[in-house]
DNA sequence: GCCGTTTTCGGCCCGACTGTTTTCAGTCG
């Protein structure tokens, strides 16, 4: 039997589809079922075969009995006749053309039915010739955007990481902020959720007077390109395609504007809801009550507040299951980046990184940190120069010596970062993990072995008595590749099983485990780590990622072994053998 | 196609911006 779709590969079907019925020219309504399923989907703790064996698909937000049955035979048979005779009538190159900013399903279905285009080239070559200036409702200009958006979409790739976002916005708006008459700039959108990815980067400002900000942004010297400008909304394009657009909305308005442009759809479409159901109106411009009066809203919590509800955190707001929580005043009390007392993952000159135990130490301390974990590569990682046992021997000294002229104001503990290598044993015998205080177990190659392989490999690492930490247990890249191909119910089974501790790898180019898949293991009562792999002082501060990460899967501080004391910590590691 | 402390049928968020269509359709978030 084939191996069951994963979640992931399901949403993307269902999207898929979705896109295909708007190209053809269904009705909305069902095409925005199957994208809200799509998202199900993915904001789901669990697989979906699992609900599948036990009959409970409908149980799935905006899953009814159509969608089930699909997903259903997709489970069992890995392939669905209903999109395969779908594809016979919507040319499947077609949605590659809903990638084109500007191009959305009705001019695809335009350029297809009136052009006879089904594919990029094709598009491209019609633009080319004016063959587009012609139709229904397009001109020059748009004939010429069609030619743009080929272009842009060429030269990007796909969203920006986070990690590459977040400098860039700060930068922007502390430049924002010095503009005469704006009283706060925030960032919005899913870079303020923290998602690990970013699409465009969405700004609110509050002004009285809209056009100084509009003119001081549009007119920003790291603006490349207008690509539109109203009163209250601009877009612009920046230097490596990055994507930007601003709100500027008065002051005492500000909270209903950041609120709303923060999202995430879906969590905007509760809000509203509620709003409906006390018979005020709530959008973008303006909250209003039934006389059409408007409720104004300078900070995000009286926006809540108005509805009945505490401030939900952004991180949250992905309409899963956070606007229920919040009225039922179960929200989690999330873990903070000032609960971190321990960095359980950093390297040093006696591997790949780039400063010496002292100055890591040192840093770390600076840093409020009471706990460093020293976590070199072992031998088996020969590009990282990986430590040999003999190195490991000579290392100890070395970190009994730093400790000694640090005194107690930080404890140093000797870690591994131990490969797991290909064929599934360990880097070390047993005998040389159990003479180390903690043991990171991690894979760093051939991440492309199938899914049974791997997963045994990792199952290997996860039951192995002297392992307490597995390193970004994926592999994946953000932007980059995608994770191996691991069967993840099982490494929680046995990490459930074991008391291992997952990492959430705060470095924003790994963010792995990523959110989904932690608040899942959260669901399992498996205790995470969040570390930032530092290999120089500097990358200490990314901790700040991986812990926005774990926000986002619910994570409260106790489920997160970096916020324990050195006492705990050394106690636990121990107990582990 | 989904859903129900207004409904098992009739809704499903809505406004800004752009280009072209001189009154609106398409895209986007």
């Amino acid at each position: 039997m084939n191996r069951q779709l994963t979640n992931q590969e399901l949403a993307q079907t269902f999207r898929y589809i979705a896109d295909l019925l708007e190209i053809k020219g269904e009705v909305i309504y069902k095409i925005l079922a199957y994208r809200k399923a799509a998202d199900s989907l993915e904001a789901l703790s669990q697989p979906a075969s699992e609900l599948q064996r036990s009959g409970k698909l409908l149980e799935i937000p905006g899953v009814g009995k159509a969608i089930a049955e699909k997903m259903d035979e997709l489970l069992s048979t890995g392939h669905l006749e209903f999109l395969e005779k779908l594809e016979t009538e919507v040319p499947p190159e077609l949605v590659g053309l809903l990638q084109i900013p500007e191009v959305g399903p009705k001019k695809v279905a335009l350029f297809w039915r009136q052009a006879g285009v089904t594919n990029l080239q094709e598009l491209e070559a019609a633009a080319r010739a004016g063959k587009l200036r012609g139709l229904q409702g397009m001109g020059e200009k748009s004939e010429a955007k069609v030619l743009a958006g080929i272009e842009a979409l060429r030269r990007r790739s796909g969203r920006i990481p986070l990690g590459k976002a977040w400098p860039f916005v700060q930068g922007l708006l502390a430049d924002l902020r010095q503009v005469p008459g704006v009283n706060a700039a925030e960032m919005a959108g899913s870079l303020r959720r923290m998602r690990s990815t970013v699409g465009d980067i969405d700004l609110v400002a509050a002004a009285n007077d809209s056009r100084v900000v509009m003119e001081a942004f549009t007119h920003h010297p790291w603006v490349r390109q207008v690509v539109s400008q109203g009163d209250t909304k601009a877009s612009v394009e920046f230097e490596h395609n990055l994507r930007a657009q601003l709100w500027v909305h008065p002051p005492e308005r500000f909270g209903t504007a950041l609120c709303y442009a923060t999202g995430s759809k879906d969590h905007n479409v509760r809000l509203r809801e509620l709003a409906l159901k006390q018979g005020l109106s709530l959008s973008d411009q303006a909250f209003l009550r039934p006389d059409g009066s408007e409720i104004l809203c300078a900070s995000e919590q009286e926006v809540y507040a108005q509805l009945g509800l505490p401030w939900i955190p952004p991180e949250l707001r992905e309409d899963r299951g956070e606007v229920q929580a919040a009225r039922s005043g179960a929200l989690p009390a999330l873990l903070d980046l000032g609960d971190i007392r321990a960095e359980l993952h950093s390297h040093t000159t006696w591997s790949d990184g780039k400063a010496s135990i002292e100055t890591m130490a040192e840093a770390a301390r600076q840093r409020g940190l009471k706990t460093l974990v020293i976590s070199d590569h072992s031998v088996g990682l020969g590009v990282a120069g990986g430590l040999s046992v003999e190195g490991l021997q000579r290392q100890r000294a070395e970190i009994d010596a730093v400790q000694q002229r640090l005194g107690d104001s930080i404890l140093l503990l000797q870690g591994c970062e131990v490969e797991i290598r290909a064929d599934g044993t360990l880097d070390f015998p047993d005998e040389v993990l159990a003479r180390l205080d903690v043991v990171t177990a991690s894979l760093h190659t051939s991440l492309g072995q199938p899914r049974e392989q791997i997963t045994h490999r990792l199952l290997n690492a996860v039951r192995n008595r002297h392992v307490d930490l597995i390193g970004h247990p994926t592999g994946r890249i953000v932007g980059g590749r995608e994770g191996a191909d691991l069967d993840m119910e099982a490494v929680f089974a046995a990490a459930q099983e074991s008391g291992v501790s997952l990492e959430i790898n705060a470095n924003p180019s790994r963010l792995d485990l990523d959110d989904v898949h932690a608040r899942r293991a959260l669901d399992l009562g498996i205790r995470l780590c969040i570390n930032t792999d530092a290999h120089s002082p500097q990358e200490l501060d990314l901790e700040f990622f991986g812990v926005a990460t774990a926000r986002r899967a619910w994570a409260s501080a106790e489920q997160v072994i970096n916020t324990w004391e050195p006492e705990r910590l050394v106690s636990w590691f121990a107990a582990r053998g």
